[in-house]
DNA sequence: TGAAGGAACCGCCATT
DNA sequence: GCAATGGCGGTTCCTT
């Protein structure tokens, strides 16, 4: 049985402490026999958490280095993260050292980067923790749209439901496909979902950043469902195209057309999400003009088809037309 | 899915 | 001398 140790560090999120033991624990042989042996690590008393509110007090019934008996070690979310103590840090770089496999959910990645294992690594967080998780380790490598990242002996996964999918793919890399799909069935999760979590991101960002285009944005913004050239954009920001496509990558990270593009695509989501109309009149309404040019926008930048994102995210009461 | 045409992008250099 | 801007032409990317 591979021996897994949940580290109950301070601040833990219950749920995702939980998770590990719920989703590893549903792994089984065709016999029903167990595969995992998850074990709750921690110091004699340890504060758990939801959604940022102190729930209750944890009893480890493992202390902290017990954890180094484990062959996989998982860390889950915390409140306090980026705030563990020496002797976390220590015991995850002395797993690492032996070979221990070290997995994280959520903002756990927090620990692994203070610990240093993400040096020069690929590696993701929850969506609204990875500026934050970049910004303060530059040398790891961040990947804001993925819901898990393999590394070999090391793994870190998007927030909450990202580490069921982080647990379902260790069960399927440790025991195949097969084992992996009926521990996923049991805990009535997909073996594996569309999409990564590029496609659970909402938005709001869009008029604050562009400094000296903010006008120029919102009038783009007001206008997606027309063609827009450079020279149009130029003129409204009263600039040559020449210093347009100069300028405009300074004040957006993008250029004028990936731009425009990805908030098509933006626009799309929302009226996939909240709207019955067809994706070929989606597609008219956010200047794609037809739905196979929609459909090749949007996968690369929400990582599913648009049916599929439909599917995944219509609001149930939205079938007459659109709520907004 | 691949090809052709056009738009967008970018490096370089001149001008202000 | 430096920074911002704009024109030109080659390359890349997008659309049809």
């Amino acid at each position: 049985m591979h021996s897994v140790a949940a580290l109950a560090i301070d601040g833990a999120v219950g749920f995702e402490l939980a998770t590990p033991a719920q989703v590893l624990g549903a792994a089984r042989t065709q016999a029903g026999d167990r595969l995992y042996d998850v074990r709750v690590c921690g110091a004699a008393s340890v504060g758990a958490t939801a959604n940022g509110q102190h729930l209750f007090a944890l009893r480890p019934p493992y202390r902290l280095r017990d954890a180094l008996d484990c062959e996989t070690i998982v860390v889950p979310a915390s409140t306090m993260a980026d705030r563990q103590p020496e002797s976390v840090l220590r015991l995850l770089r002395t797993a690492h050292d032996r070979g221990i496999r070290i997995a994280s959910i959520c903002t756990g990645a927090f620990v692994l980067a203070s610990a240093g294992l993400l040096d020069g690594r690929r590696a993701t967080t929850h969506w609204a923790h990875t500026a934050h998780l970049a910004g303060a380790f530059p040398t790891v490598e961040v990947d804001p749209s993925v819901l898990f990242v393999d590394e070999g002996d090391i793994l870190t996964s998007a927030g909450v439901a990202g580490g069921i999918d982080l647990c379902i793919h260790l069960i399927r890399r440790d025991h195949g496909f097969e084992v992996a799909s009926r521990a996923a069935r049991r805990v009535v999760m997909p073996p594996q979902r569309e999409g990564g979590q590029a496609q659970f991101v909402r938005h709001h960002e869009v008029a604050e950043t562009g400094g000296g285009f903010a006008e120029v944005l919102h009038w783009m913004q007001e206008n997606l469902h027309t063609p827009i050239g450079l020279d149009q954009i130029a003129a409204r920001a009263n600039v040559s195209t020449r210093t347009l496509v100069r300028r405009f990558p300074e004040e957006t990270g993008l250029t004028a057309l990936q731009w425009l593009i990805r908030e098509r695509v933006r626009r799309a989501q929302l009226l996939l999400e909240s709207t019955a109309f067809s994706i070929e009149e989606i597609a008219v309404q956010t200047g794609f003009r037809d739905a196979a040019r929609l459909r090749q926008h949007f996968k690369p930048q929400v990582g599913t088809t648009p049916q599929a994102y439909r599917r995944s995210f219509r609001v149930p009461d939205s079938s007459t037309g659109p709520t907004a």
